[in-house]
DNA sequence: AGTTGTGAAGACTTTCACAGCT
DNA sequence: AGCTGTGAAAGTCTTCACAACT
């Protein structure tokens, strides 16, 4: 069975595996795709193709067993197993944000170093991690095993920057700027500018 | 001719645009749809494609016009026309650094508004707009006159929080959490996790 | 009885290939 | 001559409808 699953699946698979702790940790056991569809506005057809994909059966007649469908996903995505490195490129206010960010603990990335281009910054602020002159990055990425980058520099540097990155062998860019990032396919980009969020919207 | 343009397609025009405006900047007057192709990995088909939605020529033999294409996509999709009007709701880390982002000032969005349940906070951040408890939010939203919503509140009351948007008739939320929300179809929702972005590159 | 799992249909998006335009 | 614009084909994703399972 075992078949490639689409990235729209992976997407929604990822955010139910989330609501799945939810529905754990509040003491339900079982939920139908009805009520996810309730839930989450995906249609009920879309949400059983969608765990088919899986390959495992993690239903009877009840609908699905919560706990063991947040585990088959987990697994099959490979979600919460491996610790993932992590480092943030740019220490503006918006990077600075994601480094107190709490929500990591939960995850399994971590962050491991920052990087700012402004030695006052890198030495000024305070982090649960070692912050870099971004002169260092392609060595303390190499040392540190760092798989992950998360980019808030000002958009003018975003594409140098991130073309530093993959060179350096970065799996994943999370690209907080609106630039357009075309790295090699060894790179991937996830795009979270909030102005183009906004644009999205208003012109929908 | 005019069709009505597809998601994926008004999210590559979105960009486009602001790719054209770098363009025009750099004193560029014309553009190919294979020049495109390789600045951005999108396949010049796709692209001419995209284009030819908009239902208006931008090209001749020597490629696109790139202040005609920058014109007429923002023209379409109605981008940069009337100042639409946001609020940042939570004001942590991360509300904070959006409440100072730059780049609001060079799009047609403003923030006119900043909401927190923590009155300390609401009194004693500094911002360019003005700040309120969140008791205070559906009132402010009407007679602001807001649009839009910027969510950047903890997890835990992110589905009421949007609900109460939703309910004051907000058009679209930019959310920060990894909260799933499931509005009324008058209220569009764009996600911006950072840990959905990295769970999407990690198990790419 | 009630829910899933899935072949088949349908809708949507991308790619191809080349006519057509300037 | 060289590019775009687009009908048609291919590919992908979602929806439907119902058999199959417990």
């Amino acid at each position: 069975m075992e078949q490639k699953i689409s990235k729209p699946a992976r997407e929604r698979l990822i955010r139910l595996a989330r609501l799945l702790e939810q529905f754990e940790k509040s003491g339900k056991t079982t939920v139908s795709s009805a009520e996810i569809q309730n839930r989450t506005g995906w249609t009920s057809f879309t949400i059983r193709r969608d765990v088919s994909m899986l390959g495992v059966r993690c239903a009877n007649t009840t609908g699905y067993n919560v706990s063991l469908l947040k585990k088959t996903i987990r697994n099959t995505l490979s979600l919460g197993k491996a610790e993932k490195r992590c480092c943030i490129v740019g220490l503006g206010r918006l990077g600075e944000a994601l480094a107190g960010f709490s929500g990591f603990a939960n995850s399994s990335f971590v962050i491991v170093a920052g990087f700012d281009s402004n030695v006052n910054r890198t030495e000024t602020l305070r982090a649960p991690f070692p912050l870099y002159s971004t002169s260092k990055m392609e060595q303390v990425i190499a040392n540190e095993k760092i798989e992950y980058a998360i980019l808030a520099v000002p958009e003018t540097v975003a594409e140098q920057i991130s073309l530093r990155l993959s060179v350096c062998g970065i799996r994943g860019i999370v690209n907080y700027t609106t630039a357009i990032l075309h790295l090699p396919e060894t790179t991937a980009v996830e795009n979270l500018s909030v102005i183009d969020a906004l644009q999205n919207l208003s012109c929908k």
